[in-house]
DNA sequence: GTCCATCTTGTACGTTTGTACAAGACGGAG
DNA sequence: CTCCGTCTTGTACAAACGTACAAGATGGAC
């Protein structure tokens, strides 16, 4: 359910004194590489644990980089996390973009936002951090414009096709279907998404 | 983002040695009352904080009991949070039968669907809570039978009305209205929501 | 070369966590 | 009444946490 201390044994010991020093010698000099480490490793600990249990020593550990590189680079553990949170904003409206410009081109419209759906869904890793991350948002208004990108950029995409009020509505459709297959684990089932779309859209 | 630790001060102090030893005078015995404030002052605190925040201490404070009687009645914080669980997943198939019966009752059952959904987002705490849960189940796969309550409770509700294709589509379709109402903060749109459900149906 | 800002790392500290448990209060059985 | 299992509570403890920071390494400016 959680996942937290269980009654094993771990043993960390050690000691020391007085003030640390730094020992073992650094790999190359790379910041902007480490950055975007930290930031990826967010969303892998994210998708696996929740933002709720997301820990500067999980990140770490996940990037292979020592504890106190996460807080050199960020200050706190919200910084941490609002990092990782960045670039899953930034590559969801890369996506949306991509998007559009595929349904715009294609033959079916409809055809090809099943499909597009279907490769997103291909991914469950990150479909589940960007829905957990818009769930997020429920609870603290913070997250809510990354939200909104989701909400806005599908719609802004379907409304040159099907008109303002289909497209709210098919929007709805495919937030439901997605996390619907997220949470049961089943496939998504293209031909009916492709059947429901065309009746909402009115044909 | 994650409202952990601050740099405030607390200050607990206390010491005392060798083993505890209980002073105030107990309150009157009731297990099952404590039981149940305990399970639901799980929900209180999943509502404020989410599932993978939610402490012993935070729930015994919410349920105004003393920390040791979280552990006596729930041996381990899944348990304590899985008793909270339990009793969300009670309340949702109670609700889901009230729906059927209401529905199947109605001379336009759409409208009454589109008035139950409006009911149900009125309390978004409540709310929340369930997709919160909902979402859980997309990474821990215990949690997959309440998700499917859901699912499966809400088409077999709608299929005798609209057929089974139909049903799937308008309960993928709730989902996502339900979702971004609660992300976005916004009101449900309901003569909206019932246009969309009609031409799921078919009319 | 020397210098210094920047980066890398190990470790320290005080707090909060999950969980264990001893000491007392209660209330029915005998 | 006495006894004993159940309940109640306060507290203890090790692990894990967020965060701070001293010591070394690096590489460009001069």
């Amino acid at each position: 359910m959680t996942g937290r201390h269980r009654r094993d044994d771990g043993g960390t010991g050690r000691a020391g004194n007085g003030a640390g020093g730094g020992r073992r010698s650094p790999r190359p000099r790379d910041p902007q590489a480490r950055r975007d480490a930290l930031a990826a490793a967010v969303l892998d600990v994210v998708a696996e644990v929740g933002i709720g249990r997301t820990t500067h020593r999980a990140v770490a550990a996940r990037a292979g980089l020592p504890l106190g590189a996460t807080t050199y680079y960020f200050p706190t553990l919200d910084d941490l996390i609002a990092a990782g949170l960045r670039r899953a904003s930034e590559a969801l409206q890369a996506d949306l973009r991509d998007w559009a410009a595929q349904v715009a081109a294609a033959d079916d419209p409809v055809a090809a936002l099943v499909r597009l759906v279907e490769s997103y869904l291909a991914d469950r890793n990150r479909a589940r951090i960007e829905y957990e991350l818009y769930l997020a948002a429920a609870r603290d208004a913070r997250l809510r414009p990354l939200a909104e990108t989701w909400v806005r950029g599908l719609r802004e995409l379907l409304e040159p096709h099907v008109g303002d009020v289909a497209a709210r509505g098919i929007v709805a459709l495919l937030d439901g279907v997605l996390i619907q297959a997220l949470v049961t684990g089943a496939d998504l089932d293209g031909p009916a998404l492709a059947t429901a779309i065309r009746r909402l859209a009115g044909r």
